[in-house]
DNA sequence: TCCCTCAGCTGAACCGGTTTAGTAGAGTCT
DNA sequence: AGACTCTACTAAACCGGTTCAGCTGAGGGA
């Protein structure tokens, strides 16, 4: 076994205690004999045992994250391990680390924060994904597990949230696509279920009404590139079909960018495209898609940080607003097409691919 | 605080070690006891402390993994979700968690190694990544934390590997291309940093030498999106032009093949395009990636399976070698353009991406 | 009947820290 | 000088499990 406290204190001359007391930076040894411990402990190489320590001051030293998603899509959504990277940023500052669970299988959430909960492996956990009425809330508030949110869930909710408004992006695509001409805006959505995936249909909502259009170009969707074709697929069926489409991911308009191109429309020339999330990939596609630039790095830092705060009580109380994601224009948007010339859709070209026949899925993505 | 097992053992008129003998199924106890026990454990919610545990038995259960990447290109690659989600699936079983690290700053890796192996926060680590002569190897030697490798070391390691051969896949990539009448087959590499960089370049070297052609055609990048992009770029401008680039991953070919089309290139007509992961959103691609389908989540799954064998001294000490994956065909590949109709690489289309423009950044990408 | 064995259980030590209660000794005040 | 206060420290309890040594009583064998 590793040197122990005892070892320390032993060499240093000294009991455990002044050595516990040494090392927390706590009254009772004199500086001279502190830095004695403390050079010994250093000598001998000690390391804090966080099992013991753990036991004795009744935390773990850890957060838990749990990430419900199909196993087949979790690598599509780059939202995660740039969220994942921030909340590192924060904890590698206090030795604190980050347990993370994968729930793929259904019912399998419900156990991942109960498995995190119930031998205290983790002091609190970060709830990403808010769905409506989400369950989640009254389960962790059952196990009096300490939790942070990402968004304000719409239930009732005795958790800090952090939030990071997605109206104003939305609402500045609109306004973008707007001043380009477009009159026939529609959008395609994610999963209603999420709580962010109706915020951006709002925003849209209320974007198009502001400027005294119809809402009725909307498909819901599931934040699936699968997805994503389909609601494309319908929204192009349509009588009088949008010049312009906002997703509201970028996976489900990187899907649908594709899919028009393969019906033989021209992006932007027919169609107009923006996505949300500005995922790195975005930007090699062709055309590299407008979008809207979130940053889910800083959104795990400050996630990761008001739960710190909360364990430790000194959280205010209040949610933290982070700064609104902003709009990105690259060249999949375009000026509307004149009305004289609106083509009818051309033939599929030869790369149309099997595979996106447009079929109804149900999955997930992330903020 | 929670019931404990004082709580149970007092409940049932036992004494604590008995409430431990039944609770872990070791004998001890006689099966009327053992039921009462675990019933009256039932009734009173007893969920044993994970802290306690590990103290007294000198574990941590839980498993760590410290994924080091780029804070900008970390949602990019596909492959560590599912990997992770496979990793999940075996801990479920084992009342094991997986402490995830990601290291961003340079240092920050070795950090990482040394926080989760100081305090006894795992047990063990899964080595991704696995690098030429890679300096973890001595790393967790020194901190006596035991390791399971994703493919063998090219250093000599005492750890098991669990291995996912790439030789096969290349090999059948660089043959259908063959088939379909390709001379000029390119390669563009990952970083040779990396042992998968490596071992992917020498399976398309012998593949090609196997045909008697040269391996001239190759570019090296470092399995990002910009880096395939120069990389392609580089490869096109070269006098004898290849008519088809095997790419090391798919991001760099989907940035490749997107790149080639805004030069004017007709994608499988000029140039075919191979990848290799097989990520979701390479069939939504236009045209659909031919790639390579590799499976992570089942890598996840074994490599933690050996780890917890060889934590728990029932390990058999050999390698596991995994199914090597294979070739699937898709739209971005067809027959080499005849020789009569060689086009000379137009002027590039409207969107072509500024940001596209070749630069040498250097970064990382997952096996 | 006596001795032996062994299943079934208890009590206590132990893991490595934190924390509390207590104490020795120096300094201060009257 | 005696009472009092502080500082600096120690000893021991404690966190909640595991595990080891030892005890007890039932059953078997001679």
């Amino acid at each position: 076994m590793a040197v122990t406290i005892s070892d320390v204190a032993h060499a240093a001359g000294v009991s455990k205690g002044a050595v516990s007391y040494a090392l927390n930076n706590q009254p009772g040894v004199s500086d001279a004999t502190r830095g004695r411990i403390l050079q010994v402990a250093k000598e001998l190489g000690w390391k804090p045992s966080l099992r013991a320590k753990g036991l004795s001051s009744a935390k773990a030293y850890a957060l838990g994250l749990v990430v419900a998603r199909d196993p087949k899509l979790l690598g599509t959504d780059p939202f995660f391990p740039a969220f994942i990277a921030g909340i590192e940023t924060t904890l590698a500052e206090h030795d604190y680390t980050l347990v993370l669970s994968v729930a793929t299988a259904p019912g399998a959430e419900e156990r991942a924060y109960r498995k995190l909960a119930d031998g205290g492996r983790v002091d609190g956990v970060i709830l990403t994904d808010v769905r409506h009425n989400d369950s989640r809330i009254g389960l962790l508030r059952e196990l009096k597990l300490p939790a942070v949110t990402l968004n304000r869930p719409d239930s009732d909710s005795p958790f800090p949230a952090v939030s990071m408004d997605d109206t104003d992006g939305i609402t500045a695509a609109v306004e973008h696509l707007l001043a380009l001409g477009h009159i026939r805006i529609g959008h395609v959505g994610g999963a209603q279920e999420y709580i962010h995936g109706r915020s951006r249909r709002r925003a849209w909502e209320a974007a198009m009404a502001a400027a005294g259009l119809a809402v009725d170009l909307f498909a819901e969707a599931d934040f699936t590139a699968l997805g994503g074709v389909a609601a494309t697929a319908e929204l192009l069926r349509r009588p009088d079909r949008p010049t312009a489409i906002v997703y509201a991911n970028d996976l489900m308009a990187t899907s649908g960018q594709s899919f028009a191109q393969s019906q033989g429309l021209s992006v932007p020339g027919d169609l107009s495209i923006t996505g949300y999330d500005n995922a790195e990939f975005t930007q090699y596609l062709n055309p590299p898609l407008t979008t809207i630039a979130t940053d889910p790095m800083r959104w795990g830092r400050v996630a990761a940080q008001a739960l710190l705060d909360q364990l430790n009580g000194t959280h205010s109380g209040h949610d933290t607003e982070l700064q609104a994601p902003s709009l990105l224009v690259r060249a999949s948007t375009g000026p509307a097409p004149s009305p004289t010339t609106k083509p009818a859709p051309k033939q599929a070209k030869k790369h149309t691919n099997p595979s996106q026949i447009p079929t109804g899925t149900s999955t997930k993505e992330s903020q």
